[in-house]
RNA sequence: ACAGUGAACCGGCUUGUCGCUGCUCUGCGCUGUCCUUUCUGGGACAGGACAGAGGAGAGGAAAGUCCGGGCAACGCAGGGCAUCCCGCUUCCUAACGGGAAGAGGUCCGCGAGGGUCUGUUGGUGCAGAAGAAAAGAACCGCCUCGACCAAGAGGUAAGGGUGAGAAGGUGGGGUAAGAGCCUACCAGGCCGGCAGUGAUGUCGGUGCUGUGCACUCCGGGAGUUGAAAGUUCAUGUAAACCGGCGCAUACAAGAGAGGGCGGCCCGUCCGAGCCGGAGGGUAGAACGAUAGAGGGCAGCGGUGACGCGGCUCGUAGAUAAAUGACAAGCAUUCCUGCAAAGGAAUACAGAACCCGGCUUACAGGUUCACUGUACUU
């Protein structure tokens, strides 16, 4: 937990299970988006945020923009994730990006920090909700 | 100087802040095992997604996945047929459909040069709404006979028009008119001599000579799959259950289910299991996997691709997939401007087992050799 706090994105923020990515798309998770962003999110027993990032073949043909987005995703991520706090359990998150036009870094960091802020505040509703 | 041709090469740099993935070293108060043995200790080894330090971290095409090879697993008595690929010569190479040096035809360019094609005098088939006729050719024309003319009979590929192609072409002789019928030259084939490793070239002989396409034919080659290959460990475990077909044993009856040998046939081998249903488990880790047909340097051999030995260098290894984000400065090019300066642009593109090629994309720049034009001395 003392990693998290700082603006680090080692392997455990990381989410590569094939399993826990086939459940977090199989829907019926809440999501939140910020065109062309979009976040598919659920509560994990791991204690830690863990995030993807994916950028469709559909979107973007060329792999070299595909990494470009992904870049700043993780980045925008990495340098604003302090908007998950206070933390109360765990969160796995997918990024999706839906567009074939690419941003700039300063648009993407806006449209991160909307998404950060709406999901914590869909959890704290729940758990006011069931409290 | 300008315009161009052919090769070879580069394809941004520096600093700062915060990050990512391996590697090495050190530490560890974290985790595990073991030792010591009674201390609410000490020690050893290993691990780690922990901490610190150091150092490394996309390409010339990493791309398309079009060829070839390594590597791996499985397969592999033999014969025939079918299928697919390659096709001027010699050489290079692990290999190639790649490369080098050459040969012949043809097209483009004033030129340096560039593009393209090339096994096959054989056999079979096809060749339009053109033409008389598309390979055993007579429509018109020409000539002979027909006493002359005409009908008719015969000879004839010089001329006409059609066509991509009309009996190899042009001139001369010859003839009733004509024809490689004869002859000279030219293009090609065949035979022989000479030169060349060879494709071919050249000299002599030989009247041998229609075009295009497809198939056939000739020569050479091809086992299948593809790193999601495959090996090990972990987890789970099922040689279980139900149905069908078959084998074995005993009396009788009958002759094998299923499979291998690339697709089929012959032949041959294995053979007691095979097929379906229902149901269950994993989807993690390590190896494969980064020292290789490796790069650089000069030397020697070769026209060259390339080869040989010598010295030297250490160079990404991710796995839902790192190699970055941001800021500042510099560099290059373009635009505005007398200038100071300001603005804009900096391509194509991201490793995924590894190599050799091919193809395609690409801002800008460098070097060498050569060609044409103009000018100066």
């Amino acid at each position: 937990m003392d990693s998290v706090g700082l603006h680090t994105f080692s392997k455990a923020e990381r989410l590569c299970s094939r399993k826990v990515l086939e459940e977090l798309f199989s829907g019926g998770h809440p999501s939140v988006s910020a065109f062309p962003l979009r976040a598919v999110f659920m509560p994990n027993d791991v204690g830690l945020v863990r995030i993807m990032v994916s950028v469709s073949k559909r979107y973007f043909k060329r792999a070299v923009l595909r990494n470009r987005i992904k870049r700043q995703l993780r980045e925008a991520y990495r340098l604003q994730k302090e908007a998950l706090q206070p933390l109360d359990g765990g969160l796995d998150i997918a990024f999706l990006w839906s567009s074939n036009e690419t941003l700039p870094t300063e648009k993407v960091f806006q449209k991160m920090r909307n998404i950060l802020c709406r999901i914590q505040e869909s959890r704290v509703e729940k758990q006011t909700a069931q409290g």
